[in-house]
Parts: C-alpha cells; sequence; structure tokens
DNA sequence: GATTGCTTACGAATTCAATCGTAATACTAT
DNA sequence: ATAGTATTACGATTGAATTCGTAAGCAATC
C-alpha cells in the first residue's frame, strides 16, 4: 500500500518546485520561494529536514551542501488532487471542471487539438 | 477587493456538502462526515461556528435547530483553486490538467460534446 | 412535572504547521 | 592559521486548526 501522502501547503510548494527542477539545493529552493514571500532561509531547510523526515524527499549528503531529489511523482499528486478536486469542488462533475480550466486558462491550438484527439478516443471507446 | 477565500481542509469539507444540499444542519452535515472519518458531534458543529463567524455561512437562527447556508459562490472557490492547481501541480500547463481529469474521471457523452464545442470556440477565437 | 434526548454555547486541551534564533561545522580566500 | 561565509542541526516559540467535555435550554413523552 503506498503510502498516504498529504503534504501541507509549504511543502507542496517545495515539492512543485523539486519536480520542475529534478533536484536543488535547500538554497536554490529558498531562492525561489522567497521571490513569492518573505520567509528566512532556516524556516525553508527546516521544512526540507522534516520532508526528508517523512521521506517526502530523498537527499545526497555526500558533499556538505545536500541535494534533494522529491520522492513522490508528480503525477500521482496530480492524479490525487485532481480527483480530490472533482468530488469535493465539483460535486463529481468532471466536465465542468474541464470547462472551467478551458475558460480561465486558455492552452494553445496544440494542446486544443490533443485534448480534441484524446475525446474522440474516449467516444469511440464509449460507443462501443 | 474580495475577501481572500481560504477555508481550511475541514471546512472545504463542510462548505461542499452545503453547496451540495443549498442548505443543512449540523446534523445533516455531521452524518455525510461521519460517513467517511470518526469525530464527535461537538466538533462539527464547533467548526461551522467558527465558520458563521469567520463569515463564511449564514445561518437561520429562528428554530432552535439552526439552518447553515453557504455564504460563497462554489464558482468562486473552483476559479481559485483551479488555478492554483494549474500553477503548483501542473507546472502552468492547462492542458494536461485536462488530460489528466478526462483520462481518470471519464464524464459521458452529453459532456464530452459540451467540451468539444468549446473547444471550438476557443479555437475559432485563436485564429482571429 | 420528571425524564429523555437533541440542540447550542463555550471553554479548554491537544496537535501540528510554520517560523526563527543559535550553535556547531565545513569551506574559501586572505 | 585566521577570518569570513555558507551550511546543517536542533530546540523553542508562536499561532491556528481540531477536538472534545460539560453545561444549559428546549421539546416531546411518559
Amino acid at each position: 500500500m503506498s503510502k498516504t501522502f498529504k503534504p501541507t501547503e509549504s511543502e507542496l510548494e517545495i515539492l512543485s518546485i523539486l519536480w520542475e527542477k529534478e533536484t536543488a539545493t535547500v538554497r536554490d529552493v529558498h531562492n525561489i520561494i522567497i521571490q513569492t514571500k518573505e520567509v528566512g532561509y532556516t524556516t525553508t531547510l527546516k521544512l526540507m529536514q522534516i520532508m526528508h523526515e517523512k521521506g517526502m524527499v530523498t537527499r545526497d549528503q555526500s558533499s556538505k551542501t545536500h541535494i534533494y531529489i522529491p520522492n513522490f511523482e508528480q503525477s500521482k499528486a496530480q492524479e490525487q488532487y485532481v480527483g480530490k478536486m472533482i468530488k469535493t469542488l465539483f460535486s463529481g462533475n468532471t466536465a465542468q471542471l474541464v470547462l472551467q480550466a478551458l475558460g480561465n486558462h486558455q492552452p494553445n491550438t496544440t494542446d486544443l487539438k490533443e485534448i480534441k484527439d484524446l475525446i474522440a478516443q474516449l467516444e469511440k471507446k464509449d460507443s462501443k
């Protein structure tokens, strides 16, 4: 059974940075965070240490400056959050979520095509 | 400026019930919650009282058993959460969210059609 | 009108996330 | 080597969310 993945607000923020960069030091992460909010270095450090204790990240301690690596797949997190969101915010209505997303955050033409393709596939499966 | 809407985990759960039912008593809400987790009645009561203090819900106190009404539009919450989700979980890639949602929570044919229609509209706008 | 049961009100305790200060340690450049 | 700088480790504090116990009020029933 996969452990329940329930990061706090701050942990998720850090994870999203790690997912983006694949790998990062505390300093790397902190530099990005302070672009958004004001917070001390040791706070970021502490958070990442706790994430390490919890097993959310692994780290390479071979040199003094540790290198952190996310220990959860982004796709798993996406799956979980999208599911929960559909349930609690859209009363189970997936289409509503899709319409909301497309309406307010329009992707480019290539992406729209990709979505159309998937829908076509789903419809084919549906009619069987 | 619209107040920042930042319900806690529990508050969001309660709100989602209120959105679904339009209106509910503490007992109504509690009965639904205990299907999922174990928690005392007064806990639910207290949470809803706090939500009332915060103005997240209004309540009809005319009879002994109060009736609660959500005081935030579900659509506002949807907008906010979808935006945040695209940013932190999908690195800004809206299409990815849509694909994930459709892939794991397939809507029915009618809904798919609605989505296709929206995409067609967006494409038309795009080409202008 | 006592008893039972459900309701709200409220205070208190507990837990947990987040923040930071300080100290110890390693590295760099003078 | 020494001074200066960046890093980790760790404890302590703060504040908020969550939980629950207890009391008080009200309504129905015996």
